[in-house]
Formats: structure tokens, sequence, C-alpha cells
RNA sequence: GGGGCGGUAGUUCAGUUGGGAGAACGCCGGUUUUGCAAGCCGGAGGUCACGGGUUCGAAUCCCGUCCGCUCCA
């Protein structure tokens, strides 16, 4: 029998051998680069969809390739397919064969028969085959090429074979699949055009195993097709599916892809022999041995859980496995023990993995342990909804709120409501989640490029990509600042393209060429200004869209500008240099940081301005101030050796070979720009960086904290910026010891003393005030009035607080054990009124009110207050009113009592 | 990108039209005991995330920022 192994190489064997000779590519990075329409690489051609846009050259016109996928988020997920069919993965290997305008449907399914019938030796009279309704070329080359009945095919429509865009844009066909019949056990007298055309086929008989794409289209973001430069080929075949087939297992999960990781899931949740499991607990397993596949592979790739974006699809994928375990009986942490096996099934295929585990297991088994306390807080609160809930019903507005803002999994409610007798209103719930759901893609819309998209469309079409001038040869050496003979090709104002644009409007420009920077990789934009012979306009932003066109945000300051002019361009070139030294300044951080902390320090993201510099990276505890410094030192160190920077544009290929540190992976074909600082570190980078290292100057780290679990930042600056934190640094140290009155080495013992005797006279204070107020607060009680069993204080202090005055009130209180009484305590400091009326608690149950007596009395200093029966404060803005404030109280009390 | 919830003692949290910052556990001291656990008595520990505003007065109301959790895109 064949190992999965086999069928991979079998499978490059048969492409890239002399009749057919395919170039192998790699399997491109998980997360793809540069195209933003996309969260995951979701199939095999991703990575070539410039080569069928022909927007770069083709560098070879076929290709092959075992890509790693991931369909988990967005547009083509299968996350909720897996674990309800037995066919399904989030994570899966495509094995492809790519034509870029070179062969076409002949060829592709020719060799897709040849494979499956001659190489992995599948039962021709068990294949069948699906073309687009009406593609009667692949209908004509499947039966009177290759020979094969009409009985064994059928036509399908655009949902089953129409294939792509993969993301929102780009190329798109119809295509032809190839399914084989697993046998009578999987479905009895079942036909295959039964089972594709109504979808009849629970137990997959059909099992469809190879996609051949025709890609001729190119799709719009509008939705329109226009023709594609390079039509071609692009075939996709699940590794796990071909595995199944040649294996004869019963699905994809017990071939000796999935097989050891779904033992050890059984291993570890207890459950006994997968062969002896229910169907239903079975398909738990599946659920969990595929998730962790796809975790492992994704976390290796630097994206870690997080609550948007592909880190959010992480954090589902993960307890969505999770909450599966718990169905089986499996609720603390266990996931994490999973690692070590998939990097025994798939590490030496893809090495990656391997370097990675550690980091992989802690980020796996923090997140379980987060996910088990927001259930635990989730299900406390659904206790207590519960219990509120009376008729019997929990309304759908709870439901959602469970879901929406504690993480509560519908499900899990329904299950514990259920348990409890309590009916779920259903309907209210989907009313609130498609509400939800309305109102977040209504504020989704209208990103930065979206309104005038297709204006920059049409100019990448029209001039092509902005030329950025900044790469030039002078520029490495000095910042290219100024350029002239520029051409304005657009100008924006709002939404709106307009031919000019005037002084004090906010518009957007785009050129031919430019000197400034747009933000990218970190980097801020150049800020500057651009001069026509009829007007200015001042530079605040720079953005690049997706076709590498540059868009200048500004205000015109004055006169006009107009389309078409010829201008000049200046950036701020002081601004320019610092950020120049601060983003230098983070490569050589990293390459300390790997020095001092580890090889498995990895960028998560940076930026890089004028004023500072923000690393982020992988590394599970804080840096000691130990490790701080010496990172510090390092890079200093390296400055001062005045080490040349030195910058080179080469292939991908070229540059993977000279270790630079490619973060988060690159596209195939692209040609990259690599910065090297030799000796120090290498890596791939499209910023600005000083001609030496010794023009950084100095490098100060001001801060170290976290920003996720297992990422730290470092915050730091070089240059202006860090003369400016020393110069401040050392001015705050300076005027210590000028107000403490002792040499510098002594300031930090010495706030020490000062800090511990002010405690200490504190203490002292509260005591000899608490002693004070008790002695006039006998005086007070002493001489004051009697009625009606109360004794009425009244009575005024100067400069206390509020506070105070509660506390001789309380002296008060426990002087008079027997007896009513009633204070009016009032205080003057600062020009403001304090003042508080207090009662015990029989002058209370009198009905005296505490609150109503302070507000009378306030008006009469300008104020008012209010408070609780018993105690009540105000304040006011007039002292000279506390006289007559305390007698209108005093008397309003009597009346009262009286 | 948008919505919801949250940030109070070392920890878990309470704090009800805005009016004395609290509980439990933990910690320290004392007492009891052969010793330990427990009990009893006492104590320390707080920029109520940060910054503005409203008010006589803000942990509490309003605005902004940061952080955490969560759902959707």
């Amino acid at each position: 029998m064949k190992k999965s192994y086999e069928l991979r190489k079998a499978f490059i064997d048969f492409f890239t051998d002399s009749i057919r000779r395919h170039k192998l590519v790699p399997s491109s990075p998980l997360v793809p680069p540069d195209d933003p329409t996309l969260l995951f690489t979701t199939a095999g051609m991703v990575q070539f969809k410039p080569f069928y846009a022909g927007t770069v050259p083709l560098p070879y016109t076929r290709a092959c390739s075992v890509q790693k996928c991931l369909r988990a988020g967005g547009k083509g997920s299968d996350l909720e397919n897996v674990g309800k069919t037995l066919r399904h993965h989030t994570f899966f290997e495509m094995l492809g064969n790519f034509s870029f305008g070179d062969y076409f449907k002949r060829e592709a399914l020719q060799w897709a028969w040849e494979f499956s019938t001659q190489v992995v030796e599948l039962d021709p009279n068990r294949i069948y085959v699906s073309v687009y309704e009406d593609d009667d070329e692949a209908w004509d080359i499947w039966t009177k090429e290759i020979g094969m009945p009409e009985s064994h095919m059928v036509r399908l429509g655009a949902k089953d074979n129409f294939w792509g865009p993969a993301g929102d844009t780009g190329a798109c066909g119809p295509c032809s699949e190839l399914y084989y019949d697993r046998g009578e056990q999987y479905g009895p007298g079942l036909s295959f055009q039964d089972a594709t055309l109504n979808d009849h086929d629970p137990h997959t008989r059909y099992l469809e195993y190879w996609n051949c794409v025709f890609p001729q289209f190119d799709q719009q973001k509008d939705g329109t097709r226009l023709p594609l430069k390079n039509r071609g080929v692009d075939t996709g075949m699940g590794l796990e599916r071909l595995t199944c087939l040649v294996q004869e297992t019963a699905s994809p999960y017990e071939t000796d892809l999935m097989l050891p990781i779904v033992n050890a899931v059984c291993e570890l949740t207890q459950v006994g022999p997968y062969q002896n499991l229910q169907i239903e607990h079975r398909q738990c397993v599946n659920v969990v041995a595929d998730h962790i596949r796809a975790l492992v592979f994704a976390l290796s790739e630097g994206i870690l859980p997080s609550n948007d974006g592909r880190g959010y699809v992480l954090r589902r994928l993960l307890r969505r496995a999770a909450r599966y375990a718990r169905r089986i009986g499996q609720d603390s942490p266990f996931m994490y023990q999973l690692v070590d096996t998939v990097v025994g099934v798939m590490g030496d295929v893809y090495p990656e993995i391997k370097e990675t585990t550690d980091l992989v297991k802690r980020v796996i088994r923090t997140e379980e342990e987060t996910y088990a306390q927001t259930l635990g807080t989730g299900l406390q609160k659904l206790d207590q909804l519960l219990e509120k809930c009376r008729d019997g019903q929990l309304t759908g507005e709870d439901v959602f709120l469970l879901c929406s803002t504690y993480g509560l999994p519908y499900d899990d409610v329904c299950e514990v409501a259920r348990d409890r007798g309590v009916v779920v209103d259903n309907e209210g719930y989907q009313q609130c989640v498609a509400r939800h759901k309305e109102e977040s893609r209504k504020a989704a819309k209208g990103t930065r490029f979206e309104t005038i998209y297709e204006d920059l469309k049409q100019l990448f079409s029209e001039y092509g990509k902005t030329k950025f001038l900044g790469y030039a040869e002078e520029a490495i050496e000095y910042p290219l600042a100024r350029a002239e003979g520029l051409k304005v090709l657009a100008v924006f104002r709002g939404e709106e393209r307009v031919s000019r644009a005037h002084a004090g409007e906010e518009i957007a420009i785009v050129l031919d060429a430019t000197p400034f920077y747009a933000e990218a990789g970190g980097q801020v934009a150049d800020t500057g200004g651009i001069a026509s012979p009829t007007g200015y306009v001042r530079i605040t932003d720079v953005q690049k869209s997706s076709e590498d066109i540059f868009v200048h945000y500004g205000m015109v300051t004055e006169g006009e500008i107009v389309e078409g002019q010829e201008v000049k361009a200046e950036i701020d070139v002081a601004r320019r240099w610092d950020i120049m030294r601060n983003h230098t300044a983070t490569h050589l951080l990293q390459g300390a940081l790997k020095t001092v902390v580890g090889k498995h320090v990895t960028q998560q993201g940076s930026y890089v301005g004028p004023d500072y510099l923000r690393f982020d990276f992988t590394n599970p505890e804080a840096l000691t101030a130990e490790q701080l410094g010496e990172v510090e030192s390092l890079v200093n160190e390296q400055i001062m050796k005045n080490l040349p920077v030195r910058c080179a544009v080469m292939e991908l290929e070229e540059a993977r070979k000279t270790g630079a540190i490619a973060p988060f992976g690159e596209r195939y074909g692209a040609t990259v720009r690599v910065i090297d600082v030799p000796g120090w570190d290498i890596e791939f980078c499209g910023g600005t960086h000083v001609p030496a290292t010794g023009c950084i100057g100095p490098f100060v780290i001001v801060g170290e904290s976290a920003v996720a679990a297992g990422v730290r930042r470092i915050e730091a600056t070089a240059g202006r910026g860090a003369v400016r934190v020393i110069q401040s640094e050392r001015g705050v140290v300076k005027e210590l010891s000028e107000l403490f009155c002792v040499p510098r080495e002594k300031v930090v013992a010495r706030a020490e003393s000062v800090l511990e005797e002010l405690k200490g006279a504190r203490k002292e204070i509260a005591y000899w005030r608490t002693k004070a107020s008790a002695q006039e607060a006998a005086e007070l009680l002493e001489n004051a009035p009697e009625k009606a069993g109360v004794k009425v204080v009244v009575a005024r202090f100067d400069d206390m607080e509020a506070a105070q005055l509660r506390e001789v009130f309380d002296q008060l209180k426990s002087r008079r054990s027997q007896g009513g009484l009633a204070a009016v305590l009032a205080s003057a400091s600062n020009g403001r009124v304090t003042m508080i009326v207090g009662f015990t608690p029989d002058v209370v149950s009198m009905g005296i009110s505490a609150s109503d007596i302070v507000k009378a009395a306030a008006q009469a200093v300008g104020g008012s207050g209010g408070g609780k029966k018993d105690m009540a404060q105000a304040g006011g803005k007039n002292p000279e009113g506390i006289a007559q404030a305390l007698k209108i109280a005093k008397q309003l009390i009597e009346s009262k009592l009286g």
C-alpha cells in the first residue's frame, strides 16, 4: 500500500519529468503575503494569482506544488463542515499542476487521467467526471479522446463547476472534477448522476478528489469578468482524499496522515479505541484532529490567537475543538499535548513546524486555559439569567447577550437551558444575530481606498505603479529629498476626482514618481510639500494602494493645483533622517535580541517613526533589567563600529540563500530588497535606512511591556530622540538631587527615607487629630442644648475637609451612648464651605431628614447638597454665610423636635 | 472596522437616583495548642486603569485614551 509521502513524491515526479517539464515550486506560507483580499492560502493557485493576471513577468509557464492550505475563515471556509462530513478539513495539503498561458484543457485532463489510473493505479472503471454545464470542449475530451463512457459523466452548474476567484478578485473559470466510486457499502444502488445532481450522497460514495480548473476570466472588484491575460490550468487534488482512496480507508481521518493524530486524541481523552466509537463521537475526535493540525501550522507562521482577523480564526479553531472535546468528556486543557504528534507526522515534510514546537505548545495551552475561564464566567451569567426568568423562557436578547458578550456558544446555552426545563427563544435570537451582522457589515464598508478604488485601478492600467525615487542609488547614500519635473496624474477631493483644487481644500494627489515614502512595513510615511507653478500643497500622509499607487494626502495652502501640471516635491528631510536612524536601529535591535534572548525571537510587528521605534517579538516572559541593559549596549556597540548598511535587490530564491530573515513570508517570483548589516543582521525590508550605522547616534531603550500572550514589546529611540531622552532624564535626576540636597547617587536612598518619614508623620497627624477632635467633641457635647432628649450640636471649624468633619461627628456619636444627637458642622477653607448634618438613628426615626436640612442650610452659603437621612453633606462658595446657614439648620432641627 | 461587557486590596469580587471605599480568601502580629490544622483578637495592604468634563461633592454620570474579554465583518 502506498504511503502518503510516496503519493506526494509520485505526483511531483510525474509532473516534473522530461515529458511534462513542470517547475516544482515550494509551498507558500498559509498567510498569503501581499494579498489582503485573502485571509489564508486556500488553494495551490493563490501564490500564482499574479501570473494569471499578467502583472509580473513569467519566470516559467508550467508549475506544480504541494501547497499547505487553510480554509477556516472568510470566503471558502470549510470550518462548519468539519465534523459534519468525513471528507472536509480546515487544514489540508493540495497537490496541483499549473499552466500560465501554456497548455490547456486537453493536456490537463489527459494527465489527470494518466496519473489516476497508471501512477496511483485507481480503478478506471470507478472514476467519474463532472464538467461545467456548457463546457462541450471538456465533455468531448473526456468522451471522445479519453474514452470515458457518458454514463460516468455529468454536467453541473456554477455552484459546483465554476471555480474561484480565491479572495474577491482574480483568476476564475469553469472546471472539471474527478470523482471515485468508493463502492456499494457507501451507498448501495446510488448512481453517480443522482448523487451529484441531487446531493443524495450522505456517506460520500462518490468522493470528489481532483478539481481541474481552467481559469480564463479575471474577476473585478465589482463582479464583472474580463478575459484573463494568461489563461491556463489550475488543478488541485487533496492529498488527504487521494490517500484515502489509495489506502481504501473509510475516511481521510483513517489514513496514515491523520490516524496517528486521531489515535492520540482518543488516548488523551480516554474515550477508547477510535474503531469502537459511535459515529458522533468519532466526529468529535475528527474535529480535534483536524483543528490541531491547522493550529500547529498557522501558529508556526507567527500568527497568534486574537480577537480579529487571522488571529480570530485561530481562536475559533481552538475553541471549536475544545467544545467538541467537551462532548466526549474532556473539559481540561489537553490539546497542547497533541503538538508533538502533529510534528511527528508532518515535521519531516514541513520542517518549519519543528522549530516552533515549544512556542506553539505554550500558546495553545494558554489559550485553552483562558477559554475554560471564559466558559466559566459565561455559565455563571447564564445561571443568573435562568434564575431571573420566571415564565420558563429565555429571551432571544438574553441568549444573544451570552454569546456576543460572554462568548458562551449558542449550543451550550440551549443545552444548559434544556436541563433546567427552560425554553430558548430561537427566533428572537436569530433576529438579534441578523441585526448584529447587518450593523457590522455596514460599518466595515468605507475603508481607505474604497471610494476611489476604481480611479486608482484605472490610473494603474494607464500609467503603471508610482515610481518611488527613494530607492535610487544616490538616495541610499543620502535621502533623496527633492524631485522636480513630476507630473500630477490625478487630484481627489474627498471621494471625487477633480481637475483642480484650491487653497484650503483637503486633497489627495497621485504623481507619476515621488520621493515620498508611503507607510509600509511599520515605517511611517514622509511629510513635506508639493509645489506647482500655481500653488503649494502641504503633505501630511502618504499611503499606497495594492497596485503600488502612492496617494499623497494633504491640504492646498497656496493658490491651486491642477491635474497635468509639472511639480516639485520635497520631503521633510530632517524628519526622514530621524526615521531612517530609528529604522536601522530596529534592525540592530532585532540582532541584539537574538543574541541576548535567543534564536526563537521573531518579529511580530514594528513601528518606526521619527521620534521613537517599537518592536514586537515572540518571547514567553518579560526581559530582565540585565537583558535590556545588555541589548542596549550591544546595539550601541554596533553603532560605534560604524558598519556599512548594504541594500541589494534580488530574486527571492537568491535572497533566501543569504539567510535573510523573512518574517512574514514572501510571494514567490517577486524580487525583494535585502538590507544587510554585515555580521549582525540581514533581513527583507522595503524601508529606508542610513548608509552606515554610525549615523544612528545614541540608542536608548525606553520601555518593555507585554502586547499579548507570548509577545513582548520594546520601545526605544535613536539619534536626536535618544539625546532628548538622555537630557530629560539627566534633568530629572539633577532636579531631584537639588531638591533633596544630596549627590545624585544618594537620591534614591534619600527618597526612600523621606517617604518613610512622611508615612510616620501622617500616622502621627491622624492620631493627634483624632485626639483633638475627641476633646472638642466632648466640650461641644457638654455645652450643647438638649431638646426632647436630643442634644443639638452646632459648630464651626475651619480648614477641615468633609472627611474630618465626619470624624468629629463619629466622636460625638461615640460619646453620646444614651439619647439622641443631631449635629451640624461647618468648615471654611480656601473660600469654600463644607458642611455636614448628622443624626443618630432615633432622631431619624422622628421623621427628620439630614438631607433636607443640609439642602436648606446650604442656600445660605451659595451652594447645595444632599445625602442620606442620617448623614448628609453640602458645599458652598460663600463663607460669610456660614453663621446664617448654621442658624437655619439649628432652627429647622429644633422646630422639628419641638 | 463596528457592537457588547469589564478594569476597585496580593487574589476573587460587592459597592442600588452621586453623599463615610467594603467582604471573602491570602498576608503579618498576638492568643490558644506538646506541635500542626482550625478557632479567637488585632493589624497592614487602595493614584477605585489613565486623562478631561459636569457638580458644593464622582469609584458611581458624560467625553476621550489605554488594556482585557467577547461577537460580527
